[in-house]
DNA sequence: CTGTTAGCGCTTTCAC
DNA sequence: GTGAAAGCGCTAACAG
């Protein structure tokens, strides 16, 4: 990687370094108009690409933002990385890109990854988990973004905030009003149906899934329906089809009124479909299914999804944004609930 | 981004900054234990986190591997990207990405931008095109990837090499068999139909859809059926649905026939099937429809998609481990066809 | 307006 | 085994 340096640009052109440095990038002080044409010639000449690093090392500023996410191929997540990456760009920044399948030691270690590279600002998107296993790694998490935030990073959270954050100073959050929206969606369902009910759920002590199942459970007693059963599987496309064919099972050995199952997500959703579809079974003729998310790429699944839309993209600049401007409360995005045909609606 | 340096450290521990680095980032020589015990507790203390820019000055290497993509959130790309990001994991890399729409102009500037950060490799994955009025911004482009490679940088291509691009060292290029795999395509289709064909493509000059379409023609043509007529929309989803509307109006206008359509790529062909329903036209019974990539996440859509399977998260490896070892010539991928019921399969 | 002089934080010969 | 000193490439006071 080695390439010409300013010095020998400047030697080129026959002057020192420090006013090659004030034509080549930016400074208040406007060269003279001779000298100036001579600097970018040499510097074209040389092909000139000025050091980054360097220039961060002498400015302490680096113009990187790091983004953490899951899994990157997930289209939650790319969703999410998308909106960032606008927002980064926007403000002529770069993004680094860590993806750590949500364990909290990957994540420590992204975080640490990233102060040691001196990012500015790292958005972090990703349920977390409060379940014991994790306890002691994300306690280390949290200490390691703390540890960030004292050296002046500042940190962009989607979601709920980071389990056992102590300081506030640095931390932007973005909240998703996941159970107000479950409660929201159950509720318009629960109008429809009768039951019984089901919750695809994600592990138990994943945040957004738990606070999207507390809602949906809320929603349904706001309606005056019985509560859901609960179902565990892993939070994905393969969860939800390990579920669904638990639940078609169900429904063959014990036939009974059409079940409305609610999936904590709209990829679980997809993958409870296909399960049901797999058994013979259809939606919403034999069962009623809502996600949650209302995943652009998934907007063209037949029968279309009742889900809670999320707008995603935008979750991820204001997550951004919200870490660049010095003002910049939490903030708090809105969120809809769709209604569609996988619930018998449109 | 101010934090505790490692002359702070050494002075705490009452050692040398030289002694306190070859402690704590790996050296040859092994310092001794009791001293090595204090500067680590020296560290833990101050909570000292190593400057990696300090250190990429100093070692003129950066552990930074940039992609380029069109867009993160396309399905295409995100499961590309998981595959670089875990080759980059695995070899203690970081990746910087950058999203350009597949504009050269905006390649140009991240490869320029990656350059400056000193990126060991480029990854860059999306079609080029060849139309003319992007011809001068693609030269711009070859230029700055070729003075990248010229300073010791290494690129990484998915699908073609780039467009221009006059040196060969330094470039490392994943080959993916477009024109092959849509000819085995349209072949094992065309067996099956008479046609007529029609082909959903992208812009002309779009090297991806340009090859993926002399392909079917050849294909078509090996199995003894007359060419397709071609109907060209946007790259996307909603090109796809722009073309299944036109081709609706068409089927209605003038049936005949059953026609087979070939998209260009699945997520075009989801549009097309999108509009064809929103017409009352059913796939397979109206009209055969056919894709390419395999995206995983449309693997669940019914009717399941005829297309052909390219393994994408492993191509992101390839790419990215490509540039990585000194070996490594050009790698192909064999990608393979997969029928499904879009097409009278299954 | 331009050049000189110090560093930014770290690694690395080179002596000791 | 440990420390002193030079330098990676650039910017930013400060003089001139």
């Amino acid at each position: 990687m080695a390439a010409s340096t300013l010095a020998e640009v400047a030697k080129l052109a026959g002057v020192s370094p420090a006013t090659a440095s004030r034509v080549l990038n930016g400074s208040a002080r406007t060269p003279g108009a001779g000298i100036a044409e001579r600097v970018r010639a040499a510097a074209a000449s040389l092909g000139y690409v000025a050091n980054a690093q360097a220039q961060a090392l002498a400015t302490s500023s680096t113009g990187l933002i790091g983004l953490i996410v899951h899994d990157i191929a997930d289209p939650y997540f790319s969703a999410i990385a998308r909106g960032v990456q606008d927002a980064a760009r926007e403000r002529r920044r770069m993004v680094l890109l860590a993806t750590t399948d949500g364990t909290p030691a990957d994540e420590k270690a992204a975080v640490a990854a990233f102060a040691a590279r001196r990012a500015e600002s790292i958005v972090i998107a990703g349920s977390r988990s409060t379940h014991g296993e994790d306890a002691a790694a994300n306690i280390e998490l949290a200490a390691e973004l703390d540890r960030y935030c004292r050296n002046g990073g500042r940190v962009g959270v989607v979601g709920q905030p980071v389990v056992g954050v102590t300081e506030t100073a640095g931390y932007h959050t973005v909240v998703v009003p996941n159970e107000r929206l479950a409660r929201e969606l159950a509720g318009a369902v629960g109008r429809d149906h009768e039951g019984p009910f089901i919750i695809v759920a994600g592990p138990q002590g994943l945040v957004t899934s738990d606070d999207r199942v507390r809602g949906i459970q809320r929603g349904l007693a706001d309606a005056g329906r019985p509560a859901a059963t609960i179902v565990r599987a892993p939070f994905g496309r393969n969860g939800g089809f390990e579920a669904g064919v638990e639940i078609a099972r169900g429904i063959r050995e014990n036939p009974g009124p059409r079940p409305v199952i609610f999936a904590a997500n709209d990829v679980m959703a997809i993958g409870v479909a296909a399960a049901l579809r797999d058994n013979g079974l259809r939606v919403p003729r034999d069962a009623a299914l809502a996600g949650f998310d209302d995943i652009e790429w998934l907007r063209d699944f037949r029968p279309a999804l009742t889900t809670a839309t999320l707008p995603l993209e935008e979750i991820g600049r204001l997550a951004t944004l919200g870490t660049l401007n010095d003002d910049a409360g939490p903030a708090t995005i809105a969120g809809s609930v769709t209604m569609r045909r996988s619930t018998g609606a449109g």
